[in-house]
DNA sequence: TCGTTTCCTTGACGGACATCAACAACTTAG
DNA sequence: CTAAGTTGTTGATGTCCGTCAAGGAAACGA
């Protein structure tokens, strides 16, 4: 695959230079011989929104890091109840490591671009390099940490209280566009009303009715039913319960 | 520390000789010279029910292994509302690894044995041995499996189905007392109602209801209030939503 | 023995959220 | 342009589960 040599990025493949999961994603973990050995099998791509990522057979045996958009990770009972249990921004990983059929479905909810490779890849460079190994599981840990914020929220939040913490995740989790206010964040929220139903627990009807609330309460502004401009962010944690 | 020889066990030492942990556990990782080194730090003890765990200062720097026993991890709100976020049962790790202070409470909720060693100790080990490292993510990431089907338990199931749900996780996570039968299961709940209702989402009347009438429509039978008899397993899942 | 506490069950009632339905604002296809 | 589909909002109504209250059963100490 293609390289190139500077002063700066000696050996590191060109694919990689940009690359935001180099730096706070799990290839960080590789010197620039790793890097190049992975990127030959390695192939980046842009999947629209509403593309299903895992469930396909094409993807089982890869392994991706997400590079920008977000990834819905859905388990569904037999009825047809849905439920979102996770959220992947940039730059985290995708994929169960050492099982081969995943028990969920993942999704982009966005435009979403991949730089997915083999499993086998993977795992070989894991047991070459603790460092990588290392930081799967600091990840890991992390989102089990995730999971487990988000367990008290659908255990024991109010409907107000857990759309305020959805808008406060997303917030965190997004780069808000332009601002230096401290205090308000705007952004673009990734989810349609029916996902962050999915995600909090509720109906459409709910969600959108303490949506509304928040607005004429006059925390939040919506525009085009996509933008948020969150005006007072200590205020709406105070909303979400903590 | 004890230890001593003999044909099938040269060099183990005494105190992991009948531990669990060793065997489906962490320790397992570990080679006679590493279970020696780890074992001259380590320290078992039984704690009643109702000992906190984590939360307080001792335990901070330590990493435990359960080798019997039930414990709770709770998250609680501002205002007192409370959410058990996992259990974790023998040979499970407890502690948080990468972090100093825990963001959760862990408490015995039956009388536990711990097996427990400075965090310092086992992260030195980590670095030496990747298998320890790689049996650590590997838990990880089934606490992450398990926290992320409670999630649709807690988000999208009925009362009905959250209380069928837990009875189930019990069943396949205590030994059964005797019994050939594949059909029916019998055990002791290692929760009161109040816990019950914390790892559900609900509260003790609804628990306790709907329990009643899972034991007036002939699916479970219960004795002492702790002792639960599941007729048939199979109609109980279905009862669970899946 | 009795009182106290803890744990659990059961009933009556109300409220938060789901369900059902209508409609508005956009987008896309023809 | 119109027609049809998608996405979101709002209102009316119903229901599941929380809240409040009373009381039984077992454990424990005085």
């Amino acid at each position: 695959m293609l390289q190139r040599r500077d002063v700066h990025n000696s050996d590191i493949p060109a694919l990689c230079h940009a690359c935001e999961a180099r730096h706070r994603g799990l290839c960080g973990a590789l010197d620039p011989q790793q890097l190049i050995a992975l990127s030959k099998t390695s192939s980046r791509r842009e999947v629209p929104t509403g593309a299903e990522l895992i469930g396909e057979a094409e993807l089982v045996e890869r392994y991706s890091n997400v590079l920008s958009g977000v990834v819905k990770l859905t388990k569904t009972l037999k009825d047809g109840r849905q439920q979102i249990v996770g959220l992947q921004f940039a730059p985290d990983f995708l994929g169960r490591p050492f099982k081969a059929e995943s028990a969920m479905n993942a999704e982009a909810v966005t435009t979403v671009s991949l730089c997915s490779f083999p499993k086998a890849t993977v795992e070989r460079m894991m047991k070459e390099s603790p460092e990588l190994e290392r930081r799967l599981l600091n990840q890991t840990l992390k989102q089990l940490d995730e999971a487990r914020d988000w367990l008290v929220t659908l255990g024991r939040k109010t409907a107000a209280e857990k759309v305020a913490s959805f808008l406060l995740l997303i917030a965190r989790n997004i780069d808000p566009t332009g601002g230096s206010d401290t205090r308000s964040k705007a952004f673009d929220l990734p989810l349609t009303r029916s996902d962050i139903a999915d995600f909090l627990g509720l109906t459409i009807e709910t969600v959108s009715r303490q949506l509304t609330k928040l607005r004429t309460q006059g925390l939040i502004r919506i525009e085009n039913n996509r933008h948020v401009v969150i005006h007072d962010i200590a205020r709406l944690e105070r909303r979400a319960g903590q």
